[in-house]
DNA sequence: CTGAAAGCGCTAACAC
DNA sequence: GTGTTAGCGCTTTCAG
């Protein structure tokens, strides 16, 4: 039987000591060359694997690991991102992770930038964030690199920063999801939207992303006769707002739209269900309890779940995984385009987190 | 500072022994109620955490799971639940954790018979079973009972062998999904086939759980100008099967068909294609190459996806996490309705593996 | 350069 | 009933 192998045994093979032994392991001090040698060859020879238990324990190293995210009360989808970190804290607690949230306001990239500043004195093993404010985060990313600490980046990109990991969806395909469940027995001549309903400060590539892939998958059909129009428009001013897009709805050729930000949805399910416009299909974003409402009473026909929660709870699971145990993180990992209508909205409220 | 809490100072803090203070936590060996109060008192206040890490090591145990599965190379199905145990195996043997699996003949009920005696000889700790007999598994649970050897089932149930836990999918609802997919903007009047195609041996309470949610939605519709029409095929002489299929797709009323069986997809889709009926829309399970190569071609439009890999890597993890960590599994733990597309596709093939 | 030895937090056997 | 102690496998300090 092919007990485990410890550093012990390995040390007897060689015939040096266990201390010379984790000095070729981790390469750290000063080994003679022979004895380098001799070491070498049993490890290869027994396959040796270290215990990480032992390892983590007998190190008895604690990490810090700080969440730079957006305000949980500010809005319900950034809201799922602080319930993924609180998850990660509890997880990752009993193994010596500390993990402490710093909220910056969703609006205001100075209070970005503060944040990130007291992220940076607190002087953290690695850091998550949720780069929202490109510019401020290309930036802050810069001084990680020169200090040396990891980070990982949810939700959206930030590529030129080089995270150790980025995790979130492919929004092309996002866009090209979006567009098909929209088309869908639909037969020409028709207009399609797609809405881009944000605040002044958050118009990001994140939304042309979606733009992009929308816009592809209708111009790969090469029916000429789908029309695609995009629009953006501005949350804050409500009553503008509403006139456009009860212009939109007046089209009669008008058979689908899609919300590509989260919270922009519930105005147009609202108008579109005073409208009774049932007729038009209506494509959003995100199980806030809005869009299930609507999705429930069927004005939103699909929802795309980007599972923002279970993005933040990686993200720290990434880390802490590099940090204690020195596990390769996939460089970019992308959650699946999760698609959620009536029928299947319970099987996913109801699903297990892992 | 809140340095962590350990048994050490927990004693220290309750006037007792590191011996006492593990005795009441793990519940072994006789405490006198005095001590046992003032354990109890300390370890509320503290809020103690156990370091689980050091638990691991410490205990030095190394448990065994049997994982009963069919023979991963009969069928590309339960393939990828070998992959899940697979998996399973090389995640959990760094914590001491040996998962072997045992396979038998998915044809083969004697085979699953002589397999269970093996797994029972082998005495586990756990096991992790795919019940697809159910007269057999309900046996062999029995016994399981009798010897106190938790186990979990997953992809069916068999809920009067009260398994640890059962994971899986609600059935019901993956009826109602699929119907729903097939309805999307059909209008009456219009059949819709929901066809079982199996082997002599396999036809499961697993099939009529998802004809009945099926029937449910279109019973709820209540325009009774939507036919459902449920059909049982045998697998194994092809000639009839065809002509069955045949027949049905002359049916010029026909606008949908949904196939149970994930194998049972791939003919129903040649057909299909030979004979040019894109108009027919078809509704099938799980990510098999045949049926990912017929969902490209735009001959399935939609995939259910049942994630069995997952699901075996998760029964697996239950158990694991149970025996190590003591931890409280869920009685049933039921896996998210995903709804696969062309378009999606990529996201979930690329999806990566927690 | 190398070996010995003291931990890490917890378990479990053993003595009283 | 309770306290003591020797591990678990690895890291890290400290002599030499």
């Amino acid at each position: 039987m092919n007990k485990n192998i410890r550093i012990k045994d390995i040390a007897q093979l060689a015939g040096v000591s266990v201390g010379t032994v984790d000095r070729v392991l981790h390469s750290r001090g000063q080994v003679s060359r022979a004895a380098y040698e001799k070491v070498m060859e049993v490890l290869e020879k027994t396959g040796y694997k270290p215990n990480l238990i032992a390892r983590t324990l007998g190190s008895n190293k604690t990490y810090f690991i700080a969440a730079l995210i957006p305000d949980p009360s500010q809005d319900e989808y950034w809201g799922m991102s602080g319930q993924g970190v609180q998850h990660a804290i509890e997880e990752w607690e009993q193994y010596g992770v500390r993990v402490e949230p710093f909220f910056f306001d969703l609006y205001d990239t100075a209070s970005f930038r503060t944040r990130s500043e007291m992220v940076l004195d607190a002087n953290p093993d690695g850091i998550l964030a949720a780069p929202i404010f490109h510019e401020e985060a290309a930036r802050f990313f810069e001084v990680c690199h020169s200090r040396e600490i990891p980070f990982v980046v949810f939700n959206n990109n930030v590529p030129e920063a080089r995270p150790l990991s980025f995790i979130g969806q492919d929004l092309h395909q996002s866009g090209r999801v979006a567009a098909e469940l929209l088309h869908l027995n639909r037969h020409p001549p028709a207009l399609f939207a797609i809405l881009h309903i944000y605040d002044d400060i958050h118009r990001s590539t994140h939304l042309s992303e979606k733009e992009k892939g929308f816009k592809e998958y209708f111009d790969n059909l090469n029916h000429g006769q789908f029309q695609v129009l995009s629009l953006d428009l501005n949350y804050t001013h409500e009553p503008t707002l509403k006139n456009e897009l009860a212009e939109l709805m007046s089209r009669p050729d008008l058979k689908g739209i899609l919300v590509t930000t989260s919270r922009g949805a519930s105005i147009v399910s609202s108008m579109l269900e005073k409208r009774g416009k049932d007729d038009i299909r209506l494509v959003a974003y995100d199980l806030l309890k809005q869009n299930l409402n609507y999705l429930k009473k069927g004005i939103i026909d699909f929802l795309i779940n980007q599972n923002v929660r279970q993005q933040a709870f990686t993200g720290v699971g990434q880390l802490a995984n590099r940090l204690l145990f020195n596990k390769k993180v996939p460089q970019t990992y992308l959650f699946p385009l999760e698609i959620i209508t009536r029928q299947n909205l319970e099987s996913y409220l109801s699903a297990n987190f892992h």
